[in-house]
DNA sequence: AATGAATGAGCGTTCATTCAT
DNA sequence: CATGAATGAACGCTCATTCAT
């Protein structure tokens, strides 16, 4: 019983939290009210207090919880004994898959939370920086095996394919490319590991 | 006479937006008010509504401004006639020699106004959409001269350079990479130009 | 057995009493939440409106209960055939006494309770005139026996004593006497009593 | 002109103190909202905002104002040459003068200003332990010229004089004395300064 | 009886914006 | 042009109180 009650807890504030990606992806975050959050999950504002602290913690927990399933992906993904080619592209596959089956909480990651100051320090760096290293221990993975050139670093790298799956991703957000195309999607998937892996030259 | 007027008249409107770009970087577009602007710019509240309409028009022309040098920058790269590795170069060194120039117009270029909602609409976009298309056009002139690989979406790429360009500004901004630090910088430019052309691939 | 639940409920209403004393006393009936005092008493906070319709009502039962000591034995007092200024000295003693048993109690009333706005009526103010109404009496046999001068109204002398009394008592509360020093308190009995009863001129 | 504009600016924010001394006199300080004041004052309530930091410093600056005619007044008894009884009678009438005169603002130092948990501190008691100071001194004097029996100390006596000060103006306020009724009035008078300058002992 | 999730009135405070001077 | 007093919408947050369990 005292289950059951956790797990109601646990209910509305998962309830909360998805209300909050919404409301965020919406309107972002300085443009909504706590009450808007509320509404949308059906409670009264006074109720999002009881399970966060304040809007700040709510933003924080938004991006905890859709980074988690992110990294633990990206560890796999680290982990597998395949060619960098497949694995890059199981990492964009990855990336525009999550947007397609979640696109608000990927608005919320891309657009809201990584630009909000008060994320620019502390967990939230953390969070991306170890992803990037999880990445950059990927790609030296493949050095020792002969498939990475010599003189690209390895974290550089891994940074940049983060920027380049990002714009692609804020080209799906903002609309100039359509998630719901197969065709952009296979296009702008193929596009980013070429590039990373061959670059655009002859 | 007018004209002196005037042109004292502009360089109050210059010392404003001077001052906006200080202040947007420092806290941030939502975390400042127009006093801690006006204040950096030693003038009294009111009179940046004499010069600009609202918070976010003065938003707008910061970036505006700052986009400006930016953009005619491209359309002269774009023009000449050098190869392709060379104009990519150029790109990433002007990018970061603006930031090493002026870092606070960039950390509010990178920052705050592509991030803003209001700036997800209207005139912002089309900005970067040119700067887009205008690289897209430069890399379509590459692949005329046989210098891009088949397989390879101009526009798609052009959007690429531009990620891998904000996130290693990124990294700058945010002080993962330091900008005085001339082996910083050059590591970061010859990887993003490298795998941008060449990949990461061997 | 019903009597036994009747006790436990006592228990109970008496722990949530002495804690609001002790929260009151430490931030004040303002400063303080419910569920400060429900903690402070290791109860849910639900369970203190069982006992007290709301959290006015527990300030004004912190008084009762407070009160009802300090009444009965000014009570007995005024019975008493001592000199007067046995029976000033015996408040005033009482008084300290109180204060140094259970400090934060009469921190209570006299921060407290007799300021908030709500008491400045009915019963609280009753209360306090029923002590000075008893004291007046007091002071009225006195004079029956002669020991009070002419001149002197009982009702207001015994508000008078009130005030001096409360204002040591602030003194204490306050920090500039101090109750654990003996000298402090003598001294302050005795110029209490010697002002009351003699004046402070030659 | 510019003293012109300093005298406006001065005449709203006493115009705003005056009214928060009403307002805090009708309803006390945690039963009124700056908005009271504001609407009592006749301006927006932002405006309160532009002349004191908060409801805080409000409540002090009534208090400071207040207090600053008090003790220049006690400054100058404590000066003056004239026998104790009458100093003592000094005292009391100005305390009862400016009853008289204002008993809202003697209500809000009395009732909400000396008892406000965040007055217990610093400033505030520092102005009390002041008044006392000099009525101290005020005593100390008397007693050099013989005016002031042996084993009374003259701090102690000064805190005593406050308190039936105090209390008596307590009395008025809450209604248990008249004020308008000149009977009354002469009566707490010359029982305060009788008591405290000859006791009540025959 | 006991718990604490749920509610929502209420309020302090901020700050963009206007406008009289 | 320039100033900053004045306005008031807006919102985050608190917390007394209720009530289902």
């Amino acid at each position: 019983m005292g289950e059951a009650i956790d797990t109601a807890a646990a209910d509305r504030r998962r309830a909360i939290l998805r209300a909050a990606v919404v409301v965020f992806a919406e309107k972002g975050y300085h443009g909504c009210r706590i009450a808007d959050v509320a509404q949308e999950a059906g409670v009264a504002y006074g109720l999002v207090y009881h399970y966060f602290r304040n809007k700040e913690e709510l933003l924080h927990s938004v991006f905890a919880e859709g980074w988690k399933r992110f990294s633990s992906r990206l560890a796999e993904l680290t982990a597998a004994e395949v060619p960098l080619r497949e694995k890059v592209g199981a990492i964009v596959d990855f990336a525009f898959e999550a947007y397609r089956h979640d696109p608000r909480s990927m608005r919320v990651l891309i657009l809201e939370v990584a630009r909000t100051p008060a994320f620019r320090d502390s967990a939230k760096r953390t969070a991306f920086e170890d992803a990037i290293g999880l990445t950059g221990d990927l790609i030296e993975r493949a050095r020792a095996r002969g498939e990475v050139r010599a003189g690209i670093d390895s974290y550089l790298a891994a940074c940049i394919l983060f920027g380049a799956v990002e714009i692609l991703l804020t080209a799906f957000v903002l609309g100039q490319l359509d998630p719901e195309s197969d065709a952009d999607v296979a296009r702008a998937r193929s596009t980013a590991v070429e590039i990373f892996v061959g670059g655009v030259g002859s």
